[in-house]
DNA sequence: GGCGAACATATCAGGCAGATATATGGCTGG
DNA sequence: CCAGCCATATATCTGCCTGATATGTTCGCC
């Protein structure tokens, strides 16, 4: 699922402009998805390119430019097609647990002010998508931000449950030195 | 955390091949960590540039010659050092819930027979994830597959409860057009 | 008055995934 | 019995994507 097909799926909803699918992106749903202003610029001017897309360039005084992109029937017709193939598999990318991994390799007081910074980062997340929550849009955006929330739920309680184990091992390791 | 601080982190462990270290990122911990042999290849060649770990080519009889990397100190404070920085954002991208959020474009049956497989994927990979804990290796990787483990089965748990929400809107544009 | 944020588009370098190439030996199903 | 596939092992290439940078204006805050 390329940024061209993602862009696309927004554009069936509504039209817009690249600022404001960026915007999007930085929204609520922004675990999920994601694209910079680098892959969605190139993705509408190909989109356009291929006739999927339409673009109009309102003027305006003292602003660049505004080009709004609508999806064509062509267009909705290529974004059907590709949302039917086989989805590939999740990926969850994580720094912090890929830190984790090596934690018998940090100082201890380091590790515990980083899974502090987490849990607090965790629940900044959760209160973001429980706002999201309410205000909601469509039964299909509800359905995946109560997912995010359920795995930052989840992530949470485990992370306060079970920290103790790579913290004692730091600890460990750093006796051991 | 790019592939090369990821191979240098493994190399603090064991030393081990290009092929090897694919191997790894194709396990348990495959959801967390990732690499293909487009980066891993070039990135141990620019880590045995810069010093950071040495490379010892065995021939083999009737294979091709095995390149066996070791970390050197310089590497390891090298891997030290990207271990201290503050940890970038998770990023957990599912082209299932992508398509998720367009539920309602999609037929209803091949929904349906999406979340299906879907629910039978996670249960595949608890299964994978619990045998895995089960032969456990440090602590660390136990905490990280545990964490998999509970967004695995906390994912599984909210498909099975909330599914009905995207279906009966599927259904719904089904009947509409 | 200055600083940063919001608006709006665009490009570029470097990094990465996925496919493909090359070579060989062992296993399995037809 | 042999064709095809999988495992071992390294390497490259295309094309996509991230993050940084550039450009220029307006508004609000300190």
């Amino acid at each position: 699922m390329d940024v061209r097909v993602l862009c696309l799926g927004m554009l069936t909803r509504q039209e817009a402009t690249g600022y404001e699918l960026k915007k999007v992106f930085e929204g609520p749903l922004r675990l999920f998805l994601d694209a910079s202003f680098g892959s969605i610029y190139p993705a509408l001017n190909r989109l356009a390119a291929e006739e999927l897309v339409t673009c109009s360039a309102q003027a305006q005084a003292k602003r660049p430019d505004k080009k709004v992109y609508r999806i064509t029937p062509k267009g909705r017709l290529a974004f059907l097609d590709a949302l039917m193939r086989k989805p590939g598999a999740d990926r969850f990318r994580s720094e912090f647990l890929a830190t984790m991994l090596f934690a018998d390799l940090l100082p201890p007081r380091h590790l515990s002010q980083l899974i502090d910074e987490r849990i607090a980062e965790c629940r900044r997340e959760l209160g973001e998508l429980d706002g999201a929550l309410a205000v909601a849009a469509s039964p299909a955006e509800r359905f995946v931000q109560g997912l995010g929330r359920t795995i930052y739920g989840a992530a949470l309680e485990y992370l306060a449950d079970n920290r103790h184990v790579v913290e004692s091992e730091a600890l460990l390791a750093s006796g051991q030195n």
